[in-house]
DNA sequence: CGACCTACATACATGCATGTATGTAAGTTA
DNA sequence: TAACTTACATACATGCATGTATGTAGGTCG
């Protein structure tokens, strides 16, 4: 095991891992694009600089991609909100930069992946949308439990049950976080109205927003 | 001229009219739940109680069917929500009623067709893609006026211009009406809610909602 | 440097959904 | 009731995208 032989392992192995990101990286975007059925392989492969040879070398198939997709999808959101969200120890501070976090995720091209997969597997029963539904019911149920805890401390007032609150603080986090991609800094702030509304909390007032 | 004559004439073409609506009908349950691209027109047209035979009498193509969709949804959504908002004369009012309304329309099971396709055809450049933009942009220009009336006589406060404020409004109504749909009365007060915080009002206070 | 493996391209086979052409029964008008 | 049209079903042809099988050049290791 000399430091050659890692080495030349390693240049093999970046080889490999460099031509599957581009692939995925050119997938996402052909994703977010067309969604999955009308997503044609050999563009993809085109796109990436390659065939559909390669891409059928590092990946067994076309579900198997978009799999592949989804976890890179759900990593780099989780690498970059995530975190917000868990240092965050006040629960409706951690709502809400969870909104903010994600309006700023939305303003690369390829956030919308997962919306555009969720709407085309929605009521199926697909793997891909299995992956997705998996992804989106964890976070709603944090979500749910964050919205319980804020009821349970008085910072949300009374309102519809916290699961409920969930799908829809989700459902518009979403929303404006597509609607208002490449609209910044209104993203955020209204990623920040809209949640702040559904939780019932008032409005900021005049000349408070942004907060440094 | 008889009756009679009016009177058979009336009995062919109410036949045909029914077969036509009952195609509609399956296809637009179909495209809500599998979009344009996973619609298979023999199910669409078995569910309905046909074969293809008859839905390639009625429509020239699948394009074609989708579009007599899209135009049905529009004309029962203006039917059930267009005229609430009309007959608002505050455009505060006007936008509360819409989201309302937009909200009840979505208790059916069809009404996330128009998002469905939205997405599936958001960047492309397809005719059934491009009748669903129009009629959302329209929609879009209708709230920024209604947003920018609202500013001018100081019910709304001070925030992103009308055009910006309008796409967050509707992608807020929008996503609360599909993630709540079937959580009646839930999906009206958080509809209520999630607009209220994007336009910038206070909430209502508890014990005052719903208003009759 | 010769044997082997990896990364990728090219060529072929299959399936599925659309669209079209044809057939048939029911309805309409003289 | 006979000529004609409409409403639909059945059968056929086409295209396109996936998946697989095969070929080849470059890297790897004895």
């Amino acid at each position: 095991m000399a430091g050659k032989q890692e080495g030349v392992r390693r240049a093999q192995a970046d080889r490999r891992a460099r031509t599957r990101s581009a692939l995925l990286e050119a997938a996402a975007r052909g994703l977010s694009r067309y969604g999955y059925a009308n997503l044609v392989l050999e563009r993809v492969a085109a796109e990436a600089g390659y065939t559909r040879g390669a891409l059928y070398h590092l990946f067994a198939n076309k579900e198997d991609l978009a799999l592949a997709v989804v976890k890179w999808v759900e990593e780099t959101w989780d690498a970059e909100v995530g975190h917000l969200v868990a240092e965050q120890t006040d629960p409706v501070d951690a709502l809400l930069a969870l909104a903010r976090g994600h309006a700023v995720y939305c303003r690369r091209d390829v956030a919308d992946v997962m919306m555009t997969l969720r709407v085309e597997f929605a009521g199926q029963d697909h793997p891909v949308g299995r992956a997705i539904t998996d992804i989106v019911d964890r976070l709603e149920a944090d979500c749910a439990r964050l919205i319980a805890a804020g009821r349970g401390s008085g910072a949300i007032p009374p309102g519809p049950p916290p699961t409920v609150m969930a799908s829809a603080y989700l459902g518009v986090v979403e929303a404006v976080g597509i609607q208002l991609a490449g609209h910044a800094p209104h993203d955020v702030e209204l990623a920040d109205r809209a949640v702040r509304g559904v939780l019932g909390l008032p409005p900021v007032t005049a000349g408070t927003f942004p907060p440094p």
